[in-house]
DNA sequence: CCGCATCCTCATGGATACTG
DNA sequence: CAGTATCCATGAGGATGCGG
């Protein structure tokens, strides 16, 4: 008696776009996959040490359904195999930040010992920043956990690159809580260079961070 | 000894707003429940039966850790229990139509016996229309199992009503799979009228829904 | 009826070991 | 490195019970 393979997850079945969608990626650990993806293809052992608590036939697992679903397709590159998002799949950004943003009040309780990768924040910060733009142009490097995050803010919004091959002049270096706090506006400028260290102007970065958000309504 | 009351669901652990985001509406059900809060306040067994399929004591759960966390609030009403988003909660409203955008490709394979509510409809259409605008302003209705959806196009974008108490004068009589085809732009108003009965004028429906969306690139 | 709580079964997730 | 195999813990699904 051969097992069956665990062919789907258990359909929601509904005649209804969300749960249509959370067919495919509602399961476990799905979306935290296609997050890291997001910046760029990743290998097997990348993803399994990024996600930090993957059992490893669940990575394979989920891989596997992402693939036949038609979101991550394997890339059997020069040094083996490396996993990528369709196309589809890559659509999924714009319902993943509205996602980190709707939870971004979540992260001002602090690191609390979660695990962290600068690949997160560079995803975040761009959907955390919309709406700011900066004329002239802003570039401001984040060092963090010995990555770096550099954010442009100019007329066609915010943009983040992660470990680029250009360092920007002004970087602060800091850890992942300070950044957000940054980010969501919990933090002003002046409070953050008060207890993180700066290469640069200081004025770069109060520009790109004037001052707190109001409080939610 | 005592079993613990299952307080919370398995967290992530990582300090990532998607991450956290997920540790509290990412479990199973939880999203939906959302889904169907989000046209309005809905009692237990309205909610059971429109989820068709999940088990009491799970929906009992979910609406226990969606109240812990601040998401959904019981209301004392009159006639009972109430359960309604809070403002916070509220808040999913984007990530959710940008999660239901995403996944209409998925409705286009038809009902295949799913379960349907008007309800998803009604919130899935301002999404699913979004960017579209018509001056002078439009009103077409969808009558639909039994229910009503108005569907407002003018130049501050698309609103649904779902069974309002004013009937607009054309109203197309269709199953969801017309009316999704129509507003995914799988089907033109011509296609969706051979074949669905129409009271008022051909023309409101054709302006609604000029032609076929080209093909995503 | 409505709003759950309990009980039982089985599918799924998680940890670890092992292999081409 | 990229997974598979195995075993155990936990959560989902379904039926039923029960007080208000």
């Amino acid at each position: 008696m051969d097992k069956v393979k665990h062919v789907s997850s258990r359909s929601y079945g509904q005649f209804c776009g969300v749960a249509r969608a959370l067919d495919v990626v509602g399961d476990r650990w799905n979306l935290l996959i296609v997050r890291d993806l997001l910046c760029g293809p990743m290998r097997y052992n990348e993803l399994k040490t990024s996600l930090a608590g993957i059992a490893t036939n669940l990575l394979a697992d989920r891989l596997r359904s992402l693939e036949t679903n038609g979101i991550v397709e394997r890339q059997l590159g020069d040094a083996g195999v490396l996993y990528a998002l369709t196309s589809w799949g890559a659509g999924l950004r714009e319902p993943m930040e509205a996602l980190g943003t709707w939870g971004a009040p979540l992260l001002e309780r602090g690191r609390e010992g979660d695990a962290f990768q600068p690949r997160w924040l560079a995803n975040a910060l761009p959907a955390l920043l919309r709406g700011r733009t900066a004329t002239p142009p802003l570039e401001i490097g984040f060092e963090i956990e010995g990555a770096l995050i550099v954010v442009h803010l100019d007329k066609s919004g915010p943009r983040a690159d992660l470990n680029p091959t250009h360092r920007p002049t002004t970087i602060l270096t800091a850890d992942p809580d300070t950044v957000v706090g940054l980010a969501t506006g919990t933090l002003t400028a002046d409070q953050a260079l008060a207890t993180n260290p700066l290469q640069g102007d200081p004025n770069t970065l109060r520009k790109a961070f004037p001052h707190k958000h109001p409080p939610p309504q």
